[in-house]
DNA sequence: ACACATGCATACCGGTCGGTATGTAATAGC
DNA sequence: GCTATTACATACCGACCGGTATGCATGTGT
């Protein structure tokens, strides 16, 4: 049987829903303060149906880092940078998505919560988070050199340097004005970042 | 009796030891994920002395931050800034002084740790966190203005968005150099930033 | 149709957490 | 020197945590 969509038993999405309860659980809570109790709440599952598709919790965050934001990434930067024709305005254009919505003020960029809690303590979230920091560097750095290619990008700039500053200022950015909880904060510090970004252009 | 130094109580000596044991456990699990049995087992004191002195663990987490965070910042940045008779150079003696000791690598900014995991949280961590992050971003727009008067800053910058951007993008290279564990991104991330200030000069 | 595996619910466990109650020295005030 | 208060230590508590064992219904292969 498949593609039976009414079926009473449906692990894929059973699993999805713990995926993103989890999610936002630890978004707001970081990982080591989530609560599995609260996140089955939010899904109406029970324990049972947790540990039978993650073996502990451990294995639960890292598939929220590989699968949720992972995807997360890479719809809405990864690939855009990499298909696009026009590197540095599909930059500028995600730059500028970024700043209209500003949905991270309250709880912060959930890559960078987790960065920021889990890398001194535990070295497989790490090393999964840095994999996917190191995608953004890439994919970041790729589009200025494309950028310089196509010149629009100046030709004594260092792009793997300057996506790395751009990605810490972005990041930055975020953390401080869900400090402060002022999205005009937000939007101050981003025209600061798109007129940096702008500088790098001929 | 005072100033006797070797009476066996001495409860001001002993509050510092349990807020500087209290410092380094919230600097590296965060403050929920810090052990106040951890804390006490590091100062050699049990939970008698800790909730004499502290009447619960969320006040002693408002104490690290008010004295113990908040003179690291009040000794090494504040002051010295408002202090300076040549302020763009001290900033810049700043940022190479803390680009030439990456102790941040391992652990990161106590400050942006605590913002990143408690300012969605708990209101008063917000607000006292967000008053030394005022402190911070007054000192510098200041600095960077008597530069401005002294001729040494480029009169069309707006200080205070200047001074907000150079505060999130420091924060920002801490945080990323602390998810890849490298003081060479820590200091290539670095150099960017002065590079960056450099800029605002005339 | 039957045997088996999958998908989940229920109930329970040891451990750690923050916090409290009580006891007891040491110190300060008079 | 006597008393009251301060400054701790010790023992203990309920709550919640992550994790496990078990049971049962649903689906699957033959």
């Amino acid at each position: 049987m498949r593609n039976k969509t009414h079926t009473t038993k449906q692990p894929d999405v059973t699993r999805d829903k713990i995926l993103e309860a989890a999610f936002n659980e630890i978004h707001r809570y970081g990982f080591q303060a989530a609560s599995l109790s609260s996140i089955l709440t939010h899904t109406g599952l029970t324990k049972g149906a947790l540990y039978h598709h993650f073996p502990a919790k451990h294995d639960l965050g890292l598939a929220v880092v590989d699968e949720v934001i992972g995807r997360i990434f890479t719809d809405t930067i990864f690939t855009p940078l990499r298909e696009s024709k026009h590197p540095l305005i599909t930059m500028k254009e995600i730059l500028r998505h970024k700043r209209a919505k500003p949905d991270l003020v309250e709880l912060g960029c959930p890559l960078n919560n987790l960065m920021q809690e889990m890398s001194p303590l535990d070295e497989q979230f790490r090393q999964r988070l840095n994999a996917l920091m190191q995608r953004w560097l890439d994919s970041l750095a790729d589009a200025l050199r494309r950028g310089q290619k196509q010149g629009q990008v100046r030709k004594d700039i260092n792009c793997a340097k300057a996506a790395l500053f751009i990605i810490s200022a972005l990041e930055g950015c975020v953390g401080i004005a869900k400090n402060m909880q002022s999205t005009k904060t937000y939007q101050q510090c981003f025209d600061q970042l798109i007129e940096y970004v702008s500088s790098l252009e001929v």
